[in-house]
DNA sequence: CGGCTCCTTGATCAAGGTCAAGACATGTGG
DNA sequence: CCACATGTCTTGACCTTGATCAAGGAGCCG
């Protein structure tokens, strides 16, 4: 079906599962999910699915981040989410049933399932557990979005900047030298807080100068946790 | 339970119940519904409910306007929605079971149908229509948020009051004379769009003088539909 | 080494926030 | 019914924040 199709990961083998709703279904479903689902390589870069599209099935991270973007005027970018190993994307509109409201591309190289609507809904109109897996997720993402909505109102920049460090903070984890594994351009950090890319640059710069980040090429590094949780006016 | 209790609304009756999931009842849980629920009045001003509270049942708005709101710095509030008859509100929390993410005012005299959790979730867990509706209105929310955060950060406050006095138009009748049936403060205005109050008046006044729309007191009537969905950028 | 792209910084400017004052509307008690 | 108080609306003046434009620097790759 597509080019970059892998070798298929066994679901009942799989770790990531668990930390999905997929943890709900017993074996059989186990099963024909592992039959019909397929995984797929992405390369950085790579889109997964396009705004505005009918999407023809979910995907759930197995390995890799992948950025969940709306596009606006001129082409710029809004970031809504940054996806990571065990997250379920492209739920939202199979189970809405509109077009998809958002992009997706790869910023790390990422393995990703491929699991058809028809399978995908089924479980979900049969399995309570499972469907209720869902209505929390979708909950869940609703209740963020509306936190954002609230930032993007009321913050100035300092603060949302602030505040999208600790983001990727609970997102991502860190190396030995405290540095967060994660590699973003200013354009995309930028593209998270909602602001020019400058703007962003800036901020990162008295950060760094007031010692509560700092920085190493792409990397970020929290030195003072509390200072900066107090800035994010969180 | 409460001192404003009214008396019972039959929920076979209730014409707004076929515009919600609870239309997917069946005869055995519908009368359990009718038991188990509490119709209630609320005068303008009155609270629903408050952020950060844990919700112990939704509401099914049967008659009037309220509000859903999250409290900012120095209390500033930003407008999620408005909701109107046949909406149900406080379902968020209750199907992620977190502490509310917004408070409930009531803008204008309303009557709810409380729906104690329990009964509420039992039906969210049981019956697969009903959660698959339920699926279907949290991921129809989240794909408004994220539209509305977009907008937020890239969009300019002209294009932002055009596209809320669209969405006013959406959501709300007309009278005879063309003005929506919805009478909000020029702050509440301001509190949906995302900006200081003098900041919409100002963008509100443009709009008149340029007879895109009309103003009568709090009423507002649009006169140059085109025109104002160009403005806004939709 | 030249040609990319991304990052950084400075200068400038406009959008919109804030403050202040007056207009208007509404309600209340005398 | 008036006088007064209170709250909302409106407008003007001013100033801050952050966007935009421009130029130079750093890193990377063929």
């Amino acid at each position: 079906m597509k080019s970059n199709e892998i070798e298929n990961i066994f679901c009942e083998d799989c770790m990531m599962r668990l930390k999905t709703g997929f943890k709900t279904l017993n074996k059989d479903e186990l099963e024909l999910l592992d039959y019909e689902k397929s995984c797929i390589f992405f390369k950085k870069g790579e889109f997964i699915y396009r705004e505005g599209f009918r999407g023809n099935g979910v995907y759930c991270i197995n390995k890799g981040i992948v950025k969940i973007f709306k596009t606006g005027i001129d082409g710029k970018e809004q970031i809504l989410k940054l996806a990571k190993a065990g997250d379920l994307i492209a739920f939202r509109s199979i189970l809405s049933n509109e077009l998809s409201c958002s992009s997706a591309q790869v910023i790390e190289d990422s393995v990703l399932c491929f699991i058809p609507n028809k399978i995908f809904l089924k479980f979900a109109m049969t399995n309570p557990q499972f469907s209720m897996h869902l209505i929390r997720l979708s909950c869940k993402e609703l209740g963020e979005s509306n936190k954002y909505i609230l930032d993007l109102a009321q913050k100035n920049i300092r603060e949302r900047v602030a505040e999208v460090i600790l983001l990727l903070k609970e997102t991502f984890d860190e190396d030995k030298d405290g540095y967060m594994d994660i590699s973003l351009s200013r354009e995309e950090i930028a593209n998270i807080v909602g602001t020019a890319t400058e703007s962003t640059i800036r901020q990162l710069s008295d950060l760094k100068k007031e010692k509560v980040i700092d920085l190493k090429g792409k990397k970020i590094k929290i030195i003072d946790l509390k200072k900066l949780t107090r800035i994010s006016g969180i």
